[in-house]
DNA sequence: ATGGTCGCGCAGCGA
């Protein structure tokens, strides 16, 4: 096992349409995990090869032309599971998928857009997020190694938005939304990338319209939640605004962090 | 300026 894992999360917005930047990527970041989101394929048409080539395993939960979430590891990929746990597991709506990668339990999620504050959307992220948590409960222990990554779709406190006065109680900085962030942190995670930066301004997404990304006017609602086990051996925390400039992006920057891992068999459970 | 741009897939919806 290597003494530094790095482990990534980027909404790709259709691994089809990215797969040329998703390989670039990967080539000069050289993740030892990476979690995707919006893959907007079927597991049919996932590319395997591709990364396989790469040097990595994949394990892939989607169904067609919505959501679609996946996990690359070249530290091994065992035991991937699509989906929550129990009752729960058919409204994951391939939104999820959890699998041990070097001795970490990786979780790769997008939580449902609530469009509007009120709607049944908005009902229906939150009710997302309360089943995670449940799931999280049921299938983690929080002093074991996790690392639960994705676009949550909400940006955690005031300083993930560019204007937090302009959009105070709109869908992704609600309360409730919130809230559910830190249910999910108070079971015993920790938001690692702001536990390593705390200044404003430092976003994951930006609307493709009206030249958002130049104007700096963007949220950070790409999370890497990690158990203090992890988070408290993390060295480095990036999001790749690179990633997001140039030829055919997505609307998010992939997020990565370097977590040191050298004594962490003794550390854990 | 209350719009704008993408992806999917072929009209219009979702983000």
């Amino acid at each position: 096992m290597a003494p530094g894992m790095r482990i990534a999360t980027w909404n790709v917005n259709s691994l089809k349409a990215r797969l040329p930047r998703v390989e670039e990527w990967i080539s000069y970041a050289r993740p030892d995990v990476l979690c995707l989101q919006e893959t907007k394929m079927t597991d049919e048409a996932f590319p395997y090869m591709t990364f396989q080539l790469l040097g990595y395993d994949a394990a892939h939960n989607g169904d067609g032309r919505w959501n679609g979430v996946a996990i690359l590891s070249r530290v091994g990929l065992e035991d991937p599971v699509p989906g929550f746990r129990g009752a729960a597991g058919e409204k994951a709506e391939c939104r999820l998928l959890s699998a041990t990668c070097g001795g970490v339990l990786v979780m790769s999620v997008y939580v449902p857009n609530g469009r509007r504050v009120g709607s049944e959307h908005y009902a229906a992220k939150l009710a997302w997020l309360e089943d995670l948590l449940r799931h999280v409960e049921a299938s983690c222990d929080p002093d074991a190694p996790v690392a639960i990554c994705g676009d949550f779709n909400v940006a955690p406190d005031d300083r993930d938005v560019w204007d937090a006065a302009a959009v105070h109680g709109a869908t992704h900085v609600s309360e409730q939304e919130r809230a559910a962030v830190r249910a999910l942190l108070e079971w015993g995670l920790v938001d690692v990338f702001r536990a390593l930066h705390t200044e404003p301004g430092l976003y994951s997404w930006w609307d493709y319209r009206a030249g958002d990304f130049h104007r700096r006017k963007g949220m950070r609602i790409d999370l890497a939640l990690m158990s203090h086990v992890l988070a408290d051996r993390a060295t480095f925390a990036l999001i790749d605004r690179n990633a997001r400039k140039g030829k055919l992006p997505s609307d998010h920057a992939p997020a990565l962090i370097d977590v040191d891992i050298e004594d962490l068999k003794e550390a854990t459970p």
